[in-house]
DNA sequence: CATACACTGGCGAATTGTGGGGAAACCGAC
DNA sequence: GTCGGTTTCCCCACAATTCGCCAGTGTATG
């Protein structure tokens, strides 16, 4: 079990299939029976998190009580980007139409990129803009990020 | 079980007719008995609950002192707005009319939302608005909301 | 070279969402 | 109580979409 990686370019067809790398298939946990929550994410690409890593989430929002605000909007806009989807026989997902929307994937193609627990899904011009946007200032970012836990 | 998820738009009919999406109605409960309470939120929408998730709600009302007028006004006020609804056999309930002129449900279409343990049912021009009074600060809510369970 | 596996495409069947009609129940007026 | 009108409930039918299956092509593996 070391995670989700790698990235890789496969097709999505006119009924938003999209089949996943086997070598992602085969990391995922049995406590996921072959389901995935399809996320529509603050970037845009559609998030795959396998259902054994929901539950975790979906258990925290359940907690909060619904007599507050502000709760309630949490709960519901968590829960509203999100769709259940299941393999099929041959490995694939099909995206409802919101994410696919979303994430701006009309093209043939999209890139499937592991994140270690969970899975993204792009645009291939999407994902390059997004590329160049950052470029240089990685290094730096990386620092910045990863410096807290210089202490452990 | 991963809780009602996504967001759907469906026709309302002039007699009150809303179908539930086949996905929502896959995750309903056995225990609910094909049965919600619809209820007028503090929202300008109908809230479905389950029946056997409200039973939940109306054991923590009972619990309440009935010597106390607060309690009285919060007992009379959560259960007066609740009515019981029950799917057809082609899986949709029919909303009452003072419910459904709570939520401004008067045009042809609505909105659908999943949020885990119960179902919304909005007007999308409403629903629209309410996106955008607090579009820009979510980030910051969420982060809010959540940070509570950080410690563990 | 042969075999197995991975990805893709297409077709038929089942499900889903929607509209409408008729019987039953309800309500108010006379 | 009776009649007329309205509402509610239940059932049937259609169209569109989705789902599951089967088969083909290509690539890696032994």
């Amino acid at each position: 079990m070391v995670g989700f990686l790698g990235q890789s370019e496969h097709s999505i067809d006119d009924k938003g299939r999209v089949a996943l790398p086997a070598r992602m298939r085969r990391e995922l946990s049995p406590d996921a029976n072959e389901t995935f929550i399809a996320w529509q994410g603050i970037e845009q690409c559609v998030t795959l998190i396998p259902r054994n890593v929901w539950k975790e989430k979906a258990d925290l929002l359940t907690k909060l009580s619904p007599f507050l605000k502000d709760n309630r909007i949490v709960k519901r806009t968590e829960s509203r980007r999100a769709e259940q989807v299941i393999l099929d026989a041959q490995g694939r997902i099909s995206l409802p139409r919101t994410h696919i929307d979303h994430a701006g994937l009309d093209g043939e193609k999209v890139v499937i990129i592991g994140t270690i627990d969970t899975i993204e899904i792009w645009d291939p011009a999407i994902l390059q803009a997004e590329d160049d946007a950052q470029a240089g200032s990685y290094e730096s970012l990386v620092e910045r990020v990863m410096s807290k836990f210089e202490s452990e």
